[in-house]
DNA sequence: CGGACAGTTGATTCATGTCAAATCACGTGG
DNA sequence: CCACGTGATTTGACATGAATCAACTGTCCG
């Protein structure tokens, strides 16, 4: 379907002459129809990944740092991140966590104002800052999809302003595995009538405290306290099944 | 510049066919570099200005309601909105507050995800979303300054997260009124050495708590602590000067 | 003059933070 | 295979900042 040049190696701009890299990775890209990339014609999308290169991650790896230059963006193919910024006093506060399919990096900024690292090993498809931002202003429809999911993202985070200024702890913890259960692609078992969905925690304690705005021992104490109250069950350290997503809802108020 | 119809009266899309409505209202629009109408040729702009309308709103008044279909969007020109929700048992949180050349609403969103009310009587040019994004859709320029003022929306509202997370009350009180400072046309007298800044507070004591996160008694106790320190100055229930900039930003942290 | 409402101040409570210690989970080397 | 060490998590005791509850004091406006 797609003519001439795309069975060319693909060079990328540090590598050897040798790197024979296949030219259209995005055929075959997991997020192809949920990304930013996503209504792309299949010229565009060869242009495009003409000027994005893959990259892995292994958790905690930094893809980005608070305050430097703004040099990538990127697309997420696989895993979880966060972005992050901290008080002058060293709290951290977690900004927002990054799913497969969503877009991380400033776009149209000098810095960037968080930083962002990998929670699990991860896979992402990044660009140099200046080269997508000139094919997102050649393409409009890029540009498109990347000002809805901007508009979806900035409704996201004012939910979360809910959270941080008005709730409980418990009310947080509650919101926040809610959360995760619809995020995250979880094994739901209907057994009897409810159905208990299975989450695996890419997050510490001390992980899931900085997106919560708590303290690492509020953070146990709550999930215990729901465990005792049998809303949830700790199989294992990243381990978390909702047993009673009711009742859990309940205290999310 | 623009010739014919300037100095015609303005009539609203229901009127009559006498209708003769002036061609351009941008052109003296006190916000027309700095909107995202701002680089739109004057072809562009005409056609714009045919689907928008002003309307003045009073204090108080509100322009979208949380949940409700989000039939509109619009520029602000003057005065201060804010956006808020509450929580299922009532509490407020303030989202974000809107300033002179900003953009309201959720275009290519289906519900308004929080209210929109005027604090200080204000001036707005709405459009109907439908229009709006039709318009955008056609106009990427348009729509390209839509998505730069959404990422450093985005980007504030990021910050404040921060704020609403991991500050303590003072840190919550001095950072906002530095940010005030810095963004509203606040009047600066140096005197001396030192710059003092009056501050017009188009804020309640409630809805500056219902911004920070914090209740209204926790606002006043912190307000007069820095009165007492000497920082701050308190002339009147909506006015207040900076007296000591320095000091203010320590307690910011 | 007299509400009525916004803001202040004080007393008290309570949720969450802080500090400290115990326990657990897991990888390493013997 | 097990003892050990290390870092993560839990648990407990205690401190404290901010919320809550309750007067009180302005100030505006009829």
């Amino acid at each position: 379907m797609l003519g001439t040049g795309l069975d060319l190696p693909y060079i990328s701009r540090m590598s050897s002459a040798l790197d024979t890299r296949p030219a259209n990775f995005c055929e075959t890209c997991a997020v192809r129809n949920r990304a930013i990339c996503a209504d792309l014609d299949t010229a565009e999308i060869a242009a495009l990944n003409s000027i994005g290169r893959r990259r892995a991650l292994k958790a905690g790896e930094q893809l980005m740092w608070e305050g430097d230059e703004a040099i990538l963006v990127a697309n997420v193919i696989d895993g979880m991140l966060k972005l992050a910024t901290h008080t002058s006093d060293g709290k951290e506060q977690i900004l927002g966590l990054i799913y497969p399919a969503d877009f991380v990096g400033r776009p149209f900024g000098e810095t960037s104002p968080y930083g962002v690292e990998a929670l699990s090993d991860s896979l992402v498809c990044v660009f140099e800052r200046k080269d997508f931002e000139r094919f997102a202003r050649e393409h409009p429809r890029l540009e498109h999809k990347l000002l809805q999911r901007t508009l979806g993202e900035l409704d996201r985070t004012r939910r979360w302003m809910l959270l941080l200024g008005r709730m409980s702890a418990e009310q947080k913890i509650a919101t926040f595995l809610l959360e995760l259960a619809d995020r995250l692609p979880s094994q739901t078992q209907s057994h009897g009538g409810e159905g208990e969905t299975l989450i695996y925690l890419s997050l510490s304690r001390q992980q899931l405290a900085d997106v919560l705005g708590l303290t690492i021992e509020t953070v146990s104490r709550q999930l215990n306290g729901l465990r005792k109250s049998g809303i949830i069950e700790i199989p294992g350290r990243r381990e978390l099944r909702i047993l009673d997503r009711d009742a859990l809802e309940a205290r999310a108020a």
